[in-house]
DNA sequence: TTGAAAGCGCTAACAT
DNA sequence: ATGTTAGCGCTTTCAA
């Protein structure tokens, strides 16, 4: 066991137990031989500073809580790997719990934290229903980062940190892009427009038809709330049977990820229609589908890193105390990653 | 703040702190009476127990550690999951850290555990320089899983819990089924033979190769330390080069993950060669890659699912005590998916 | 069954 | 600059 606690040090040096500590920490107000005598001890010894202990007089933990809604989806484990790596280097551990969006769980979870007294969060809520969960826990000194989600409304002074995607500006590139080509029916195949991602998407979306002055009728909209093999179904309807409302079948469509991406291109096959002669398509998101696919599929990419060290550096900032005036919004570009999948539509 | 401790619901219950202790644990040598009053008053002002406070008492933290070389790998990233999710309902909570595979890293986030008195641990160790730690914490109290590596060496009377996966009757099962296509030169691209799982993979894949009583120079291997983009060289060099030391070019591949996958799918494009026809594949790991490329791959593929919860379920046994004679080590089966991208080889 | 008291290992006043 | 002391919130002897 652990059994050597600054108590031994503080034997083996021969100074008091204050001492040791105040040694091992700030070493302010120490003189350079009991700095040194008990450094020797405690290395000698082989001693480890006891964090429960810690954290029971300073009411912090070294522990950073980090909430999101499924940590295998590949979006967010890239987040949280990176989130993870920054925040090992400043010394803290991140505890990570999954919630599928369930409010409850969310909760549940919060309280298991503060249980255990974390210094921070990083949280991506399912939906607002916790707002106040969220809001309780940073009154009471928690720091919270909100990950790419709806940040906290503006509570008077404080502004909550949020590090958030351009999805919108995302969405407009994308569209722009196919009506430069000359595509005129475009399909986005998102998820529901609960979230923020998908609402910015669909907002970006309308905006780039709206800025083109065409036919906003175009602009069709295929909302998915699960994205297992719906996608497929939902693709081949918008292919065989002339698109949304008999508007007419759209020449390009715009796909989330990789399960709804994978649908489309299905039947796109299924449908006779090839990629891009007959149909052009854009992956929201760079997957490892949308890279190797033949042909490559032209995606909407944004750094999950960035996203991850983001968060941590927002959430380390407010941890150092540096709160005040500093930066607290992080907004991250998303860029259009031209590949094979796009072509101008055969009939205009 | 958590305000509100024990201490306030002795107070509000009218009883002694060690009542209140006791009738919120086990409620074991309390009356009827002050169980409820103390219940009642606890709800009443919202108590929440503090870990921390706890932790120091009992030497237990209710945390769980996991260590894996990369949080973000899909393969760990759900095994992961799976895990949270069982040790959540158990109350645990889980810290996570990525390695890279790094021994120094490994042991710096055991010391870290350590000093936060974390119950147990699910690792996945990158090599074996640091059975010792392992052993030590082990030792020192810590519940320990290996999770698809080398379990440690007996220790005499002890055998430490592992969960591993049975890869070599999975490379078995999938070599025996192309030399039963009639493939006669076979090439494995696998992950280098360091851990066990690709060990044991090269084991099965030659071990097919002997029980077929087949010329075992058709079996070229191909092993990558690091999987980026250079199994597409490799494979490109396979396929055209005539393969391994001019054994003529393999008709089917074996290739790990959807990075090399994906190399070689590619440099079959590449190459004018088409999948079945020129070329079999199969995918080792069943990723959304291998599912939903055109055509299907023929995949190998083992629940990461049931890992996780097989490690948990470990785990779990270990902390509540059922050490002794209890199962301690799990073999989980690996499955040959038959899809479309296997076909006999065009010249026997 | 219940309460009083000790103490887990550490930090932070407070003296000196 | 250094030592002494008092807790952080909880569990757990030990008496009663």
């Amino acid at each position: 066991m652990s059994a050597v606690t600054i108590r031994d040090v503080a034997q083996a040096a021969g100074v008091s137990l204050s001492s040791v500590s105040r040694a091992l920490n700030g070493g302010k107000h120490v003189s350079a031989r009991i700095a040194r005598d008990v450094a020797a001890a405690a290395d000698r010894l082989g001693y480890q500073p006891d964090f429960t202990a810690r954290s029971l007089r300073t009411r912090t933990s070294g522990m950073v809580g980090c909430l999101v809604s499924d940590i295998a989806n590949p979006l967010n484990a890239t987040i949280v790997r990176a989130a993870e790596a920054r925040l090992r280097d400043a010394g803290y551990l991140l505890v990570v719990a999954s919630t599928g969006n369930d409010p409850a769980r969310e909760r549940t979870a919060a309280i298991a934290f503060r249980g255990r007294r974390l210094d921070g969060l990083l949280v991506a809520p399912g939906s607002n229903a916790n707002a106040k969960t969220w809001r309780d826990l940073g009154a009471a000194g928690t720091a919270l980062v909100i990950v790419d989600r709806d940040p906290l409304e503006e509570d008077g002074d404080v502004s909550w940190p949020a590090v958030l995607v351009d999805h919108r500006a995302g969405a407009m590139a994308a569209t722009r892009y196919l009506i430069g080509l000359g595509h005129r029916r475009i399909a986005l195949l998102t998820a529901d427009a609960e979230m923020r991602p998908s609402r910015e998407r669909i907002a970006g979306f309308q905006e780039a038809f709206a800025e083109a002055g065409i036919d906003p009728a175009g602009a069709q909209l295929c909302l998915q709330s699960s994205p297992m093999d719906f996608a497929h179904g939902d693709a081949l309807a918008l292919l065989r049977d002339g698109g949304l409302h008999g508007s007419g079948r759209p020449t390009a469509i715009v796909a989330l990820g990789t399960r709804i991406l994978a649908g489309v291109l299905r039947a796109a096959r299924d449908s006779g229609l090839s990629v891009p002669d007959d149909l052009s398509v854009v992956s929201v998101g760079d997957t490892d589908l949308a890279a190797v696919h033949t042909p490559a599929i032209t995606a909407l990419r944004w750094s999950l890193e960035d996203v991850g060290r983001a968060a941590a550096e927002l959430l380390l900032q407010r941890l150092r105390g540096d709160a005040g005036q500093t930066q607290n919004r992080a907004l991250l570009p998303v860029d259009l990653v031209l590949r094979d999948s796009c072509a101008p539509p055969k009939t205009i």
